[in-house]
DNA sequence: TCCGTCAAACAGTCAA
DNA sequence: TTGACTGTTTGACGGA
């Protein structure tokens, strides 16, 4: 494979009309699932198992025909995905230019393609550049786009571990028919994207926290202000004197021994998470 | 393995 | 309806 020569040059664009059925793939990630789980979702798989999606595709037929190549080439070159044990020439983004010409519906739509159709229609509209993606592999940026059920199976995995050993990684690379790198890179993204997403959720408690307390600071602030008018001979006798509780924080006078006359009322209570107090109490 | 970054793919909006 | 534009998501890469 990679040769011009193994295949037939192509003209024009062909317009094609399908029914598509994703049964193998389903199959395979309820598999999957249920060695995951022991409950596996058999009746949103299912979903996948029944739905017999009319398509309809407009793929490109040759390379010199492309109305903008310097686009295509750009978009194909490097891109690869692995089938199974052997590393199939064809590109995720091949067969998104070939759909881009037809619309985002269809774009979308292969996005579902299992990895065999993708195989097969692939191959069919990209084969024949083979010879420019070798050209430019190396400095071309690969991008695939994961299908929904990689993703989901991705996303299992993930909640079982978020980190793979060698071994875990090379079986899941092999289910998905991914690179094993491909997979440590999924893994890697999810776990710096999960936690820059726990880091924006503790941003947004601490914001709350900190609104919370200083519109607390300022009520004791007002409050003390009234104290402080109302009880000028609080503020004349001696600290030494006075001391708080710290669990219902009263002033209290010599010890706390005798009540004090100018016992605050208690304060209502706020939680703070990082020093929750009043549990001493 | 983490982190910062790049860039493709994609979705949403809006004017013509 | 369509194309341009913008913002977001996400696969990939290189360095620490």
């Amino acid at each position: 494979m990679g040769n011009d020569q193994d295949h037939p040059t192509y003209s024009g664009l062909h317009l094609g009309l399908g029914l598509s059925l994703t049964t193998d793939e389903t199959t395979m990630v309820d598999d999957h699932l249920s060695l995951l789980n022991p409950t596996p979702m058999k009746p949103y798989f299912s979903s996948f198992i029944t739905q017999a999606e009319p398509y309809l595709t407009l793929g490109l037929s040759s390379t010199e025909s492309y109305p903008n190549q310097h686009v295509a080439k750009n978009k194909i070159d490097g891109n690869y995905k692995a089938c199974g044990d052997d590393l199939v020439d064809l590109s995720a983004s091949a067969h998104s230019v070939a759909s881009s010409f037809s619309g985002g519906r269809l774009m979308k739509r292969e996005r579902d393609l299992s990895c065999e159709e993708v195989e097969t229609e692939a191959t069919e509209r990209v084969s024949s550049r083979v010879s420019d993606e070798d050209e430019d592999a190396t400095n071309a940026r690969k991008k695939l786009r994961l299908t929904k059920q990689q993703s989901m199976l991705l996303e299992e995995s993930f909640k079982q571990h978020s980190t793979l050993n060698p071994k875990q990684k090379q079986a899941l690379a092999r289910q998905l028919h991914l690179r094993p790198r491909q997979v440590e890179v999924w893994f890697q993204n999810r776990r710096a994207r999960t936690k820059l997403k726990q880091t924006e959720v503790d941003c947004e408690f601490l914001k709350k926290c900190c609104e919370t307390l200083t519109e607390e600071n300022k009520r004791l602030k007002k409050e003390l202000q009234t104290l402080k008018q109302a009880q000028p001979m609080y503020m004349a006798m001696p600290a030494a004197t006075l001391s708080m509780c710290p669990s219902c924080e009263r002033i209290v006078g010599d010890g706390g021994s005798k009540k004090s006359p100018f016992s605050m009322a208690p304060k209502p209570h706020f939680y703070n998470p990082f020093t929750n107090y009043s549990a001493a109490c």
